[in-house]
DNA sequence: TCTGTATACTTGAGCTATCAACGATCTTAG
DNA sequence: CTAAGATCGTTGATAGCTCAAGTATACAGA
């Protein structure tokens, strides 16, 4: 109950606020964080899906937004023509930095102002042992 | 990052099954706990929003798909006409308590199995600190 | 009493994500 | 080489939720 709870009301404070600073969902900004730290800043789609937990659909459509406002484009694949990446532009790298200011100062405000740093040490070791995509349909192999 | 990753797992998990199942939503069955538990079975729809962290529209879709089932039905109230309640059937009833044996199962395959029971309580101890609803739509009083 | 404001709830439009079904491409076995 | 099967990605239909706006009721003050 906790937990649901508990995530019910981060998710909403934290994705109302990226909303407002940045127009971006939560889900936008942790596309961006896996593209940023991917080598080239780029990913295949499905691996893309799978890290972040959203569907192979999901991605497709998130991505369509995010391409419209330029911050990503889609490369091809020169050795199998059935993927295509989702690299970074220069300006989806800024938006990212700008972004991520504003929402690392609104996860310490979150987090900081109740929790010790031992604590949040504690709280990220147990919430790590979860089974996370264990049985996920975004982990289907 | 783990907070969301791990909360997207777990209810995806968790309403998989519960979905399965019984053919509940997870925030369904939220509803389902709250009335099981509340004084004759019955709460004032706002309250119910506030409890389960959605919104006043939330609430009145997801108690048509509950009073369509039988499960639960509107009452008036006799001393403001304003407000209605949502009360529990007597099949609604039955129904949570089918759901809560397997979902009691569930939640227990998935964290009885990660965590002893202590750091159980530690990691409930935490989550309980996050600021809920201070903020959110649900609690604009 | 009448007027303004707050509260309870519903409804319409829109967003994000899902599932199911599809076309396209790669890979492997015969 | 070809047929079978797996993988990558997109699209259509749909679910669940939100916000904004609207209706109805309650209540407090001039």
């Amino acid at each position: 109950m906790r937990f649901l709870r508990a995530h019910a009301a981060v998710t909403r404070q934290l994705s109302a606020r990226l909303e407002a600073a940045h127009g971006l969902t939560l889900s936008d900004f942790d596309v961006l964080v896996q593209l940023y730290h991917a080598p080239e800043q780029a990913l295949r789609r499905v691996d893309l899906a799978r890290t972040v937990l959203l569907t192979a659909s999901g991605i497709t459509r998130l991505l369509d937004g995010l391409q419209r406002c330029g911050w990503v484009e889609k490369k091809s694949c020169s050795s199998d023509a059935r993927v295509s990446y989702a690299a970074l532009t220069a300006a989806g790298a800024k938006k990212f930095e700008e972004a991520q200011a504003t929402h690392r100062a609104d996860i310490d405000e979150l987090f900081g102002s109740n929790f010790s740093a031992a604590e949040r040490k504690q709280l990220g070791e147990l919430l790590g042992r979860l089974p996370l995509a264990e049985t996920s349909p975004a982990c289907t192999a």
